[in-house]
DNA sequence: CAGCCATGACCGAACGATCGTTACGATGCG
DNA sequence: CGCATCGTAACGATCGTTCGGTCATGGCTG
């Protein structure tokens, strides 16, 4: 059957993903151009035709890669925690902080390019998202039902949870001072921080 | 001079400004075209072109009035709040939320069409982010220097906050179960945690 | 083992559609 | 009349996509 000849044919699928990373991140989907992709990614527009049906295609497969492997990345940081809510959500949220600085163009791209999906791929990816949040949100319920967490908003709590490790692909710079990790030893206490308060009143 | 003849002339500027916050924010800036603006304000395209010199000017035009319009509302509040870091923090959040509900849509383009502006415009949008970061930071330092608040990480913190509150704009639903106000209380006692908690170890 | 040829990978050039923008004329109020 | 306002129709550029090819490879046939 059809498989790679070599797997060094000079990239083939993935110098096409990877330039259409970083011109959708740049410039958005709307405002990337299959030659912009094109001239990247060292080949002619003809030839991303041969790999990808449309340029549709292109951003639902970038996004599904994506959204499946940070949601697998958390997951099996939890399985590996220990049973307490505070274990699990330091796991959980130490894993979304590394994804979001060594990915981040990747995140940035799944969370912001939702509009630009067909209704097709809107469907498919808005399941990956909910499923992500219900994982936020299962750990956290834990913790207010065991009371290791007194906080009096849970849903929002794990809104602010989630986007603030999010936010971090959009300014965070690989190679500066500050380590994916020490960053997300950092976000972990401010996620604990942000579940654990009591009401003040 | 030039002044308004009667106000209601059917509305001028306004009603394209008006469309173009709906179709930027459902379509994103190059998602939508000068007809989609036309068609929604019941303008024709020349029309458009009557009042702004450019696509790209009305952009800018809107994130303009936007980021000042919430600069304005902040540092009033901050003003109008005692002396304590605590009170303007709180008085902050608050302000901050309540624009992010009420004004959603023309907060969500204004955080996330940077990209969509040229040089020119984007250097002077860029500037009033800054001054909106650092009205933050300065009331965190604030609290951090006089012990109100514990939090070791007052950088990641202060962005923590800023995100939380922006990012009600993409999932708040006016005229749903929770009102502004009630919103914005509830993520005055998030912000006032992330920024109190002392580090763990 | 030589030769063929199906196949996957790639490309140059063009298609019709739509884009932002403009030239220019009609209208109507002060 | 003068000016602000708005419209029709078109401009050239660029868009996503398709057509029709070339070329190298490697399994199969004799």
């Amino acid at each position: 059957m059809a498989r790679p000849p070599k797997a060094a044919t000079r990239g083939g699928k993935e110098v096409i993903v990877t330039s259409a990373v970083a011109n959708f991140t740049e410039r958005g989907y709307h405002g990337t151009s299959m030659r912009d992709i094109a001239r990247d990614a060292d080949v002619t527009v003809a030839s991303i035709y041969h790999h990808f049906p449309s340029k549709q295609d292109i951003l639902q497969e970038l996004m599904r890669r994506t959204l499946g492997d940070v949601l697998a990345a958390t997951r099996t940081a939890i399985d590996a925690a220990g049973p307490g809510a505070t274990d699990r959500l330091g796991a959980l949220m130490v894993a979304w902080v590394v994804f979001h600085t060594e990915r981040q163009a990747e995140a940035l791209i799944g969370a912001s390019e939702l509009r630009s999906l067909d209704e097709a791929g809107r469907v498919e990816v808005v399941a990956l998202r909910d499923e992500q949040e219900a994982l936020f949100r299962e750990v956290v319920d834990q913790g207010v039902a065991d009371g290791e967490f007194a906080t009096p908003y849970p849903r929002e709590a794990v809104r602010a949870v989630i986007e603030m490790g999010y936010s971090i692909a959009s300014w965070y710079r690989l190679g500066g001072t500050t380590s994916p990790e020490t960053m997300a030893e950092r976000y972990r206490e401010l996620a604990l921080a942000t579940v654990r308060a009591a009401p003040t009143t």
